[in-house]
RNA sequence: GGCGCCGUACCCAAGUGGCUAAGGGAGCAGUCUGCAAAACUGCGAUGCAGCGGUUCGAACCCGCUCGGCGCCUCCA
């Protein structure tokens, strides 16, 4: 049985869906003006874990992500280019299924945009008023937030204490200065849609109880997005949400904590922080890998902790990766030994045991990890006594399984190292040879040096033997020679 | 000023009251090997920032101190 931290309660507890075998979840997407870095890929990752894992343990998962399409970043983005914001956030959605595509990260069931809500949030903020939460000041309508007690059970605050470390000079208008933005007013320019207020837009918090509304319900499950919408995103959420159903709003209330850079939240502002294109562009590996390295980095620490982002930490991740798929390599092979195939149902019993509990408890993916390392270790050692090619098969099967819950050991092919491609390296190179580029040589070429290799090993020809080791080792290729006189090779 | 988080070996990182403090990387030693790679075996924190307290028992609970950070304004 899953049990999740609820930021609600301040406490881990047993997760029970309100619907038997269904689970409702909502997380807050990105505002689309720019790129997304690498904070935003961990939370996509993180939910996008969590709604695997309830599919796994048998739950169907109504999973809605919105994305924030009219807000002041994008008015002032769409300004500056001289473009409408239609432009703008349809660029930057596509990049998003780009960046999150590449990661690995499935898309939700259903992926909202603010602006196809606006009857929803019209109606929303017309309620709050006449329930006498929200009032209006010319165009605009704000929450009242003393007229909701409850205000600030979510984020442990107290409307006092807000008060007190507010940074920002108070709208007179307002009544409390803690009031918000339900319904703003257009400037001349700005997107506006037509509404009993006149026109406008809609602040930033309502959407997503609209939304949240219109797609799964009053009360749903799991209400998610990273630490930093506790407050005040999420805060104004229930107390829009709540004060207009008189209903509870979500139940389970989940957060992710931040990517840092030495130890500092990533921010424009002190310029240390890295999109996901970005990283992809830079990297020295395919795509895929790319993909794979950055998912098994953002889940070797638990969701909830800082994560410190650095070149080093995603080599960690390529290393360890790399132990996994050499074992990969190696299942793939034919064998007729089968001395180690009797212990290897109980070595994948244990595993699924491990990864279920380690998951149940909070998704505990760092943990999750670890029992995978023990399976590996336990296969590697039963490959050395020796597997036969059923059941080799079969643990690859259940690698692939149980890593499709952290996106991970899926792919066919990998690399071990990097193509680079630099002529000057070249060392002995033949006529057919000379015409490839570095690192593009094809599986055959490979397979008739290393027959000719093992040709001259049999003739203790070693001097030979190391050349075209070497010649190979130059386009990347690395030679595992096995014990019967037969080698394997890698890239 | 209020709310909150983090500090576990060289690095990353689980564990949050009770067997020998998971796991990975790096390192060292060994097995295997023509060499190599991979794999395997062994070594590695008598201690969990520091001090004090609660307890039969604490890395885990409480208090204080030190160091680092976040939120209270848009932010994953």
């Amino acid at each position: 049985m899953l049990s999740i931290y609820n930021t609600l309660t301040g406490k881990k507890e047993p997760f029970q869906s309100l619907q038997l075998k269904t689970v409702r979840m909502y997380v807050c997407g990105v505002t689309v003006y720019d790129y997304c870095h690498i904070g935003h890929a961990r939370s996509a990752l993180v939910f996008d874990v969590i709604r695997r894992y309830l599919e796994f343990s048998g739950y169907q998962v109504d999973f809605v992500k919105n994305f924030t399409d009219v807000d002041d970043k994008i008015i002032k983005r769409a300004n500056e280019r001289g473009v409408s914001c239609d432009v703008i956030t349809a660029e930057y959605i596509e990049a998003y299924y780009q960046d999150m595509g590449k990661l690995g990260v499935r898309r939700a069931t259903n992926e909202p945009k603010a602006t196809q809500h606006m009857a929803e949030i019209i109606e929303l903020v017309a309620t709050l008023i006449q329930k006498g939460l929200a009032y209006q000041v010319a165009g605009d309508v704000y929450f009242q937030v003393d007229k909701y007690p409850a205000y600030g059970r979510l984020s442990k605050r107290k409307l006092e204490d807000l008060l007190a470390g507010a940074r920002v000079d108070v709208d007179e208008r307002k009544r409390h200065p803690m009031d918000f933005a339900l319904w703003k007013s257009s400037k001349p320019g700005e997107p506006s849609w037509e509404s009993p207020w006149g026109p406008g837009r809609p602040g930033w918090h309502i959407e997503c109880s609209a939304m949240s509304m219109r797609h799964l319900g009053e009360t749903f499950d799991i209400h998610g997005g990273g630490m930093d919408l506790i407050f005040p995103h999420h805060e104004n959420e229930i107390a829009q949400s709540c004060g207009a159903t008189g209903k509870e709003f979500a139940r389970y209330w989940v957060h992710n904590g931040f990517v840092q850079i030495n130890q500092e939240k990533m921010s424009k502002s002190l310029g240390n922080f890295f999109t996901i294109r970005e990283i992809f562009e830079k990297s020295e590996w395919p795509d895929d890998i790319t993909g794979e390295m950055l998912r098994y980095f953002l889940l070797a620490t638990h969701y909830r902790g800082p994560l410190d982002f650095s070149d080093h930490a995603i080599q960690e991740a390529k290393q360890a990766l790399d132990g996994f798929y050499d074992l990969f390599h190696r299942l793939a092979e034919v064998e007729s030994q089968s001395t180690g195939d009797q212990r290897l149902g109980e070595a994948i019993r244990r595993v699924r045991e491990q990864f279920t509990q380690a998951m149940n408890d909070d998704l505990n993916t760092p943990m999750a990890l670890a029992a995978f390392q023990k399976l590996r270790s336990d296969v590697n050692k039963l490959v050395e006594q020796g597997l036969s090619t059923q059941a080799r098969q079969q643990a690859r099967a259940a690698f692939r399984e149980l890593g499709s819950v952290m996106g991970l050991f899926q792919l066919d092919t990998w690399r071990f190292n990097p193509v680079r491609i630099q002529e000057s390296q070249i060392i002995s190179v033949q006529d057919e040879e000379r015409a490839g580029v570095k690192g593009s040589l094809s599986d055959t070429n490979i397979d008739s040096k290393l027959a000719e290799r093992n040709e001259a090993r049999k003739q203790k020809d070693f001097k030979k033997a190391d050349e075209i080791r070497q010649f190979l080792a130059s386009h990347g290729i690395v030679i595992e020679d096995k014990p019967d006189g037969t080698s394997r090779w890698k890239r």
